[in-house]
DNA sequence: CCTTTTCCGTAACGGTCGTTACCGTAGCAA
DNA sequence: TTGCTACGGTAACGACCGTTACGGAAAAGG
């Protein structure tokens, strides 16, 4: 048998690189070549990989799912209560200290391309109904006597102010900064109860 | 003296054309070709009107910068007092009945490409912070007595919500409708209280 | 050590992009 | 009506895109 090559390491090494590119060139910067410069091979390698440049593009956003999903796993883990899970959820989400600055561009670029590629735009509102779903789960733990209709009003708009949070600031950061984003986070999480009846996180 | 054209219709007629194409088939299909046949004319006339794309894009930005204003002056106008023109200003944002539905894929579009290009950043910055001040200048009329650092909070946290709502209704309508929306924004509006003291619109 | 088979770099292809040069032509002055 | 000039349609150019074909290189089995 001759030489052989570990496919994932390949695939996740070009969806790193596709990731890069994508924030600091953006979309219309996003090409193969662009994408094996940086990960340090040539095109033939990407090819190879992935038979197509959409397979490419729909491995990275899977990539950027499973990197939010993992740290939103850790934030909700690290948290004893549902309240506060629900806050380490929201707070990691919206830009930290020095944290994943370009990840948000990143996810705006998905976005965009989402809006003319049926299927970014299934793996967008996949994922975004995972984060809902998520949210939800918490705000219900924190107030277990709300209504459906408020449970997802609630969910649906801390959510919608987080996103849009991180959009602003990817695109004009001195008008948005960290603790702006963190206090105003703060205030709307003021609706949950600090310390609902059924505190404990139920997974 | 030979033939004569109307300049500014011309650039309105393609600047709205820009627009269409880029509602349609978003960023990457926007291509001086796609324009000019949507305006049904040739690059030929689209490169005599614009010196190059870029300046065909900036002014397409600044159009949607125009409609957005001016809608907002309408919406701000048609109200007594200061708590009915937030709520006006910021509902006409929201996606309405059969709204301005691509005005936010539109607005997407132009944000994406706004992180790779300078240009495009400047006039969003502009834009959003016109808004910014806009809502600010409201909320002020509503709460006299607040301080400042609330006042800005909570101008960038209804501005974050509203423009959060409509990245992700533009991206998955399904999930977030235009009920829900409205109800979400008045939900957030709860906040500010019903009749402030300085109940006329200062202007 | 040699063979064999997979891997991947190289280079080219067709297509489309933004941009440019050119020229027929439509409208106004005389 | 005639001539002149800016307008704008046509077509081509170079660049770069995604994709493909092919050949040299490298590792595992004999």
């Amino acid at each position: 048998m001759p030489k052989q090559r570990d496919v994932r390491a390949q695939r996740d090494l070009l969806s790193n690189a596709t990731w890069q590119v994508l924030a600091e060139t953006g979309l219309p910067g996003l090409t193969l070549r662009a994408v094996a410069e940086r990960a340090g091979c040539t095109t033939g390698l990407v090819m190879h990989a992935f038979p197509t440049k959409k397979a490419l593009l729909l491995h990275a956003r899977d990539l950027l799912y499973e990197r939010t999903a993992a740290r939103a796993d850790a934030a909700e883990a690290a948290s004893p209560d549902a309240r506060g899970a629900l806050a380490a959820v929201l707070g990691q989400a919206v830009d930290l200290p020095h944290g994943h600055h370009d990840e948000s561009r990143v996810w705006v670029g998905f976005l965009a391309a989402a809006l003319a590629d049926d299927d970014l735009a299934g793996r967008h509102r996949a994922a975004n109904r995972s984060f809902l779903a998520r949210v939800h789960r918490l705000v219900a733990a924190c107030c277990p006597k709300w209504t459906d209709e408020r449970l997802e009003r609630t969910t649906k708009s801390l959510v919608a102010l987080v996103e849009g949070l991180n959009v602003l600031a990817a695109a004009d950061p001195q008008t948005y900064p960290a603790d702006l984003q963190q206090a105003a986070l703060r205030a709307a999480l003021s609706v949950i109860p600090e310390w609902g009846p059924g505190s404990a996180v139920s997974r």
